[in-house]
DNA sequence: CACTTGACCTGTCCGC
DNA sequence: TGCGGACAGGTCAAGT
């Protein structure tokens, strides 16, 4: 699911939710799932608060005042829903996301003290929690390798070109998707920016011009951002941490618009495979 | 090292 | 209606 502005609108609605909010149990299934044993769970969760929600790339990090952070990781389809102790009335649209839950998609639920809960669904099993040291963070293999935050304002078009230099014969797509070239992005900002910025995926890193790096420079970021303000995009199971689903995909371009037309020339958006992935063009913008 | 492919899972959709 | 195969928003571990 998530790419960073999905994991971003989870962030800033779990920062109004939860924060100050204290951990009177956990209930996980699979050890994949949530790996800690149970005395840490014991000592560094249980009793916690809440002190704040952060994100790295596609990484969620929930602060906890014992010094530890829960890590987690949403991978393709999982969701963080809070439930707080008013339900959704009978009837409303969120009824059939949140009232419902725990489901059987559920593999973690963290129970806070006032009765609310927040859940961790994942329908396919890759995502994680992981409560881990704060201060241990930085040391996690993936923190370690993961590549500049694409919105920071900090964040130049000469440091963007810069950074895919490390990928030269590979194709443009798989460098973006690349989280240690640049952090965040995920198939559906892929293209969405490629067609933005006039680039054929399949072109070669080295292939490609200083203006053009310049233009996806422009373009990933005002689609990203673009993104996180209609809260990010909803095919199939991404919901935020209220359990609504985003709009972008009302918006987008390219992505999952095979057979239709492209927006700029009018010419029939086609799917094809590019780096393992499908990946969506229009063939009259994105020449090879 | 850089690059590609398969694996991890469950659910859904599409063609026979 | 049933069944097999391909595919789905991500990352790793292997392989070349």
């Amino acid at each position: 699911m998530p790419e960073l502005p999905e994991v971003e609108t989870v962030r800033r609605g779990l920062s109004n939710l939860i924060i100050g909010r204290t951990i009177k149990s956990v209930i996980h299934d699979t050890a994949k799932s949530f790996p800690n044993d149970d005395q840490t769970v014991k000592s560094f969760m249980i009793q916690a608060k809440v002190s704040g929600v952060r994100r790295r790339a596609k990484v969620l990090m929930i602060d906890l005042s014992t010094s530890y952070t829960l890590v987690v990781h949403l991978k393709m389809t999982g969701q963080l829903v809070y439930v707080g102790e008013t339900r959704f009335g009978a009837g409303h649209p969120s009824d059939s996301l949140v009232n419902q839950l725990p489901d059987k998609s559920t593999r973690v639920v963290i129970e806070f003290t006032d009765h609310t809960n927040l859940y961790f669904n994942d329908q396919r099993k890759f995502g994680w929690i992981k409560l881990v040291p704060t201060a241990e963070i930085s040391e996690m293999a993936f923190m370690k390798k993961v590549g500049p935050e694409p919105l920071e304002d900090t964040f130049t078009p000469a440091q963007f070109a810069e950074r895919f230099k490390r990928r030269a014969n590979t194709s443009i797509k798989a460098a973006l998707l690349d989280q240690s070239v640049i952090a965040g992005v995920g198939n559906i900002y892929a293209d969405e920016s490629l067609w933005g910025a006039k680039i054929h995926p399949k072109r070669l890193v080295k292939t490609i011009k200083p203006a053009e790096f310049k233009k996806l420079y422009i373009e990933l970021r005002s689609v990203m951002n673009l993104a996180i303000e209609k809260g990010g995009s909803s095919n199939h199971t991404y919901i935020n941490a209220e359990g609504k689903k985003g709009s972008y995909m009302d918006f987008a371009r390219v992505f999952r618009r095979e057979g239709l037309a492209c927006p700029r020339c009018g010419t029939t958006i086609i799917k094809i495979r590019v780096a393992g992935r499908g990946t969506h063009i229009c063939p009259h913008c994105q020449r090879l």
